[in-house]
Parts: C-alpha cells; sequence; structure tokens
DNA sequence: GCCGGAATAGTACGGTCGTTCGATTTGACC
DNA sequence: GGTCAAATCGAACGACCGTACTATTCCGGC
C-alpha cells in the first residue's frame, strides 16, 4: 500500500492530490490535542469527531496510530523550527543571531500560552518508553541543540562571546531557563515567567561576554523605551524585548526586586 | 463506607490493619510504573498482574483510579520531600542548609536515572487538564518552590548571600537547571548532566553572593580564600559533590571546556 | 472453634481503543 | 457521461479499560 502510494506519486507527481489536503488538516487537528493533552493521549476517534470524520476515514491517512503521532511530532518540530530558526538567520551572524534565535524561542514558548510545547512535553513522555516515538523525539532535541550550539559558537567565532566559553554548557543552561519558563507559564499559570526568563538568559549571556554594543543609556533614569531586565544585561541590550507595549510588564526596578 | 472507614479507624485506631500492607504495597508498585510510563499511564489491570491480584482487589483500596493517582502522587512527593528537605535541616542555617539541599536534589534526581521525577514529568502530564490532580501537582511544585524560597531566603537573613538578591529569581534559575538536568540524563541519556548541573548551581549561588568557605582545592592558582564570583567560582567547591572518590568525575577542568 | 468484619477474588457490564474489511462516494480524465 | 482509482464511510472485531456487584477467603476476638 505505502509502495503503490510512492509509486503513484512517483509517476504522477504533479497532480495535486486531494486527499493531502485532508491529511493535513488532521495533522493540524492532532497538533491542537497533542499539545492540550499529550501525544500519548492522542486518540483517532477524538480527532474524527473534531474533524467530522469517520475512524477509518482518518485512519487511512496514516496506516497507524503510531504513524500519526509521528507525523504530528515530526510537522511539529518542523513549524518549530521555522519559526525559531529560520527568521532568525536573517539577523547578521554572530550574537545578533543568537539573540534573534533566542528571542524567537521565547517569543513561540510565550506565544499561546494554552498550549504547550510538544518538543518539551515529549521529552518526558518518552524518555522511558523505547520505539519509534522514542527516538523521534531525541533526534529532534539533539537536532535542536546542535543548532544551539551552531549559533553559540559562531557569535564566539565572531568574538561576540569569550574565547573559552564552554558553549555545550551554555546550551544546557540556556535550555533549562526554556524548561522552566515553559511549566511556570503553564502548570503555575505565573504570569511571571517570560520576565524571568528574559532576565535569566540575559544574565547567561552577559557572563558568557556578551558584548553590550552600542550602550545606549545608563542605569536608574530611564526616559523612554528599551525595556530590559536582568543584572548587567539590563543596560545591554542583550535580549531584545517583543512587546513593550504593555504597561503591566513594566521594568524591574533598578537591580533585582528582592522579594 | 468511607465515612464507616473512618469511623471504625477512629474506634479502634490502633489495630493494626493488615490491609494497610497491601495498599503500600500497591503504592509502591505504583511509583515504579508511574515514573516509567507517566500518572496517566497507570493502569489497574496492570498493577494487579504485577502484584499477582485480581483487579477489584487492587481496586478496593482507592475507589477509583484517580484516587489511586493521587495516592501515589502524594507518597511520591512525600518521599521526594523527606529525602531532600529533611536531611539539608541538620545542616547550619543558611547558605550550608541551602547546599546540602541542592546537593541532596541533584544526588535524588541523578541516583537512579532509570527512573524518571514525577514532579516533572507530571509537570507537564497535567499542566492542561483541570482535576484534583492537576490542583494537587500545581500544590506540591509550590510547596517545594516555597521550601526553596524558604532556604534561599534563610541563607540571605545569614547573611551568605546578597542582601539584594532577587529570591524568586533564583528559585526559578535553580529549578531550570533541575529540570535540563533531569531531560539531559533521561532522554538524551547524557552522562554529564550532572556535572553541568553542579557546574550550573555553583555558578548561580556564587552570583547569588554565596561565600565559598574552605576552598578546599585550589586548582591552578589562587592561593586562599577570596570566594571569587561567576564563571571562576565554579571550581570554588561552591557545591559539595557528593561521591568525589569516582576518579571519572574529576573536576571540571581549569576555567570551562570549550566543546 | 466459631463469628463477623475486613480483605480479596470472580464475574460481568458498558465503553473506548486501534485496526480490518468491504461498500460507497468523490473527482479527474477520456 | 463513463471509468477508475483515490478517498471516505460503516460496521464489526478483539482487547482492554474502570467500575459495580456478589461471593469467597482470611483472621483476630470471644
Amino acid at each position: 500500500m505505502t509502495l503503490a502510494h510512492t509509486l503513484l506519486s512517483l509517476t504522477s507527481p504533479l497532480r495535486p492530490r486531494k486527499g493531502d489536503a485532508t491529511r493535513a488538516a488532521i495533522v493540524d487537528a492532532a497538533i491542537v490535542s497533542a499539545r492540550r493533552d499529550g501525544l500519548e493521549a492522542l486518540t483517532i476517534g477524538a480527532l474524527a469527531d473534531a474533524l467530522s470524520m469517520s475512524k477509518s476515514g482518518v485512519f487511512a491517512h496514516f496506516g497507524s496510530r503510531e504513524e500519526l503521532q509521528l507525523a504530528v511530532l515530526n510537522e511539529y518540530a518542523a513549524r518549530f523550527v521555522s519559526e525559531v530558526l529560520r527568521p532568525a538567520v536573517a539577523a547578521p551572524r554572530g550574537l545578533p543571531r543568537l539573540q534573534a534565535l533566542l528571542d524567537n524561542w521565547l517569543t513561540v514558548l510565550g506565544r499561546q500560552i494554552e498550549q504547550g510545547c510538544l518538543l518539551i512535553a515529549g521529552a518526558t513522555e518518552y524518555d522511558d518508553r523505547a520505539g519509534p516515538l522514542h527516538d523521534a523525539m531525541v533526534r529532534i532535541v539533539e537536532d535542536w541543540k546542535r543548532e544551539l550550539l551552531r549559533a553559540i559558537e559562531g557569535a564566539r567565532r565572531e568574538g561576540h562571546l569569550r574565547r573559552d566559553l564552554d558553549a555545550e554548557q551554555l546550551v544546557f543552561e540556556i535550555y533549562g531557563v526554556m524548561l522552566v519558563a515553559h511549566q511556570d507559564a503553564r502548570l503555575l499559570r505565573s504570569g511571571q515567567s517570560m520576565q524571568r526568563a528574559r532576565a535569566a538568559l540575559a544574565r547567561l549571556l552577559a557572563e558568557a561576554g556578551a558584548q553590550a554594543r552600542p550602550p545606549r543609556r545608563a542605569s536608574t533614569a530611564r526616559p523612554s523605551g528599551t525595556p530590559a531586565s536582568a543584572a548587567t544585561a539590563r543596560r545591554a541590550g542583550a535580549l531584545k524585548t517583543t512587546a513593550p507595549k504593555s504597561p503591566t510588564a513594566r521594568a524591574t526596578p533598578p537591580r533585582a526586586r528582592s522579594r
């Protein structure tokens, strides 16, 4: 079946297969469901109901539940990369590109806080279950960390970060910030998680030797925009903030707040 | 039933109820299963098989699957606290106690890397599902973070940490290190995650103003005390290592390793 | 050694799961 | 408009789920 399918798409590769559209719609709906309840809670019946289709209609597109889960995971990962990494490579190489990447990552994480991240939830879901989903999960996370590493080493090579920086350690710690931001925002509904994450990242970068390019402004007085966060990076503008319009997300008081 | 049960245990509270032992055995087995596959994958039938009991025999002890899950989660949390927090309060208050707490935490996390942490896995499992398990999960994580906060503020009150420290931010970042250590060790089987986590924690504490008491080992240069901050404090022994006997877990080489 | 409640087993029910398979509909091409 | 494959449906299967009920076994107090 899969073979015939492949052969056919080879003989007439240009024909716009209609099934592809439904398949995409199924994956779309499945991503929503999986982000809410987890990949393992994905159910063909529930999906069919949500799409007003029959179970067998949905099933036929994948051949097995596992194949559906893999499609969902891969599609999510592809979107994640294209949202976070792709726009970042537009930034000039080096620190700006790394900063853009982290900024996009955090934005994607915080955008729809109602929906979780499959790469984070899947990591705990499949960390102990052998099988194709585990393997895919490992591959995706490893690939992503490799991209992050590349960006960091790029910035170091440009002289924007300390020469003796332990890049893998920095990847580790950045990932930790993202994980805790995700948990804080979703489980605890903290509301401050994005600010805390930005502060943590800014500090990590500052300590990694990030040069505060144009030191735009000194401390205390802050006439206009330029929000920003923790410790030193506060004036370094090490991480650009996305939506500084909101007055509720006011800048943190001089130096770190103590309780 | 539950009422009668309660009343009876009130009238004869000393009688050693035999069912309690089986109930404990069930919870034991359930914890193992939940740590491997998740709380949501817990199944009464599988549990009964593993214990060579009947489904109804297992069921009778809890009255519902959800009650079983709650029992498992609460028991796990209780053990976690008693393993991590309780022994730490033996340490002198202030920074030593905080360090002991973090050290215990990391040890518990790394001890049996084959089994995951329910507090971490459950956080993503229930971050979007309303219900008693979600509520329990939130309460447990919040309680734990509060304990961590208490330890940090205790250390600050003793003058062991910066006066202007943002304690909640430090809780946030410490939690991030633990989360990424868990993921690295379990999903990616990294093998270096514990060392990386120790390095990250040491740096966090150093930056929070932790005084490195007796610098047990001075590596390269640095004759005597003078705490050092940030990156350098990594070798200051800001976080005591549990089993330094192992030669594989050697101290991190001078300065940070790059790549 | 019986008695009585606690503990456990046995069985059954309704539901949902993933999957199979044959029937039916759809839609592009001649 | 007929053709034929692709797409979708409908019904059914076997397995497992949580739960409810009844029956049986266990076991300490008399």
